[in-house]
DNA sequence: CTGAAAGCGCTAACAG
DNA sequence: CTGTTAGCGCTTTCAG
């Protein structure tokens, strides 16, 4: 019934399987992975799976998962270490065959040394790790380009004609949210600019930190104002265009916002978001695929850079002089 | 280890567990559930996990497991029956003890029956089942509203003064589509109006169906012209404005649209959408705990009701003769 | 209170 | 090709 490669008589085959039928057994999984050392059980661990940028992830795993006969597990860490770390600890008992980190590593001393001891432990029982983004664990990850689309999005704003470009950066524990920070100043580096810190505001990767963010940009006096606010992801573009919005400040004509992300809603909201795209569901299924390549002892790249585009839209426009 | 009441000697029980860390001893989960017939798993079978809806109602889910030891599987069926099937054998074989339908029942023949067997095959294991929605399948219900606050949203857009009322459908194939219809019929029955068949369009729960209806809205004569427009779900109001965008009608000047659901970017659209808010972790949340307590073997009750609640926001105004 | 043993349902290995 | 058996790592039961 495990359809391996037993040789078993026709007639004998087929009988087993009738009698199966008519009996309705069907294998208990458990104890089959039990015995084969194989549970054919994932698990995604994410910061929150209501976080479209998450569930999207988690799409493209559960996806790959399915097909593949992988059962799929959800993990919201809520970026807090000690959920994290539980749930590592929870899945190498459950023996999971594989787990992708879909958020980045959480900053808390010790922390990474705790998973890490995990992580071997599970790695030595033949499980595969698999991060998809930038991490302190030493396991094979997949990731998109965030330094490149950042600096991507950066050079067309100054293509534009901005020169003061605001940053609506993240939270400065999170390596994405300064990957994509190093990427904007980078640009703005290559284009002989020099880096005002005034320009750079602290956000949170929420609506509400954009919202803020707008509100301080407002009281810059009008000569250091920037005219485009670049937010380091969609969220947070959509909390300032709110923000802007609260204030009357018409987008893109009064001043230009983009985000990171292209979130499903950057097509829906007004204007319609110009934002770097990031293959979210293909990440999700390039990790998987690689995840399942390793528990076939493939060898597997220790990192793969999946490309980001700049979508432009309506929320980003020429520079001006005059409002 | 297990914790069980079972009589040990202090000092011995502290030589075990000193010892279980010494050697990094922690219990095989997989063995534990196949000796105590409880695997600690539960399922959630959602539509498609990316869709906000199904991600709130998972996220809910998943806190109320996580808080009491359990796993969460997540399962995607896209609505097609035989995933949703499949989905629910393989979960019945990890002798999973929870499942939960997050979505209605599917309409296809014999889908009905052959889901049943599996559920009872799997609940005279001892496994609970709660469904989220309107169900065929004869297990208790955790439900919204969806019939009342079609109804409430309905008779509030009377009150606004409008009586030509277009309302956009789902799937007709989704019980949940079909009751908030319903709702609107009965808000209109009961003020008294005739239903025009003409202002009953087809959508698909999606933004492209949204979007064509408002072409088609364009189409029909002035004076049968509604004057408001209730879409049956938040993405198709969504794309219902956009529709009525691309025609360069404003809302709520020209048009009032409204949707239902309260997904988080019904904040974020612009004009921010009046919907029907439902609480969607809250029934995750909810039918969980439920679903544990049947666990438990403590009786619960067969249907349970969560309230629904119009949210005025700025996508819907006041009739008024002229525009 | 402790130690030993049976068995959950499977797979792999071994004789026949 | 078929039938039997040992164990995967637990929990539960039963003697001591």
């Amino acid at each position: 019934m495990s359809n391996s490669s037993y040789p078993v008589n026709i007639a004998t085959r087929e009988k087993v399987l009738k009698a199966a039928t008519e009996l309705g057994y069907t294998p208990n999984s458990l104890a089959r992975s039990l015995r084969s050392q194989r549970s054919k059980l994932i698990a995604a661990i994410v910061g929150d799976n209501a976080d479209p940028y998450f569930a999207e992830i988690m799409r493209g795993v559960e996806d790959v998962a399915s097909e593949h006969g992988y059962l799929t597990i959800v993990c919201n860490s809520d970026r807090q270490p000690a959920k994290e770390l539980h749930y590592l600890r929870t899945l190498r008992d459950y023996r999971a065959d594989g787990v992708l980190f879909a958020g980045g590593a959480l900053n808390e001393p010790s922390h990474a040394q705790r998973l890490e001891e995990v992580v071997n432990e599970m790695k030595s029982r033949g499980a595969a790790i698999i991060t998809l983004a930038q991490h302190t664990l030493g396991v094979p990850s997949i990731q998109t380009d965030n330094f490149g689309g950042a600096r991507a999005m950066t050079t067309r704003l100054l293509e534009l004609g901005h020169r003061r470009i605001a940053f609506v950066a993240g939270p400065s524990n999170l390596t994405v949210a300064n990957v994509r920070l190093q990427g904007y100043m980078a640009a703005l580096v290559e284009a002989g600019l020099s880096l005002d810190p005034h320009l750079i505001l602290t956000g949170n990767f929420d609506r509400e930190g954009g919202q803020r963010a707008a509100h301080d940009i407002a009281q810059i006096p009008v000569e250091h104002r920037p005219t485009a606010i670049f937010a380091a992801n969609d969220q947070t573009a959509f909390g300032v265009m709110l923000g802007l919005g609260e204030m009357g400040w018409r987008v893109p004509d009064a001043i230009s916002v983009c985000g990171f992300g292209d979130l499903p809603m950057a097509q829906i909201v007004f204007p319609q978001l110009t934002t770097v795209s990031i293959p979210l569901r293909q990440l999700g299924r390039t990790g998987t695929l690689r995840l399942l390549a390793a528990l076939r002892n493939e060898e597997i790249p220790p990192l793969e850079v999946l490309p980001t585009t700049v979508v432009e839209r309506s929320s980003t426009a020429p520079y001006r002089e005059a409002l």
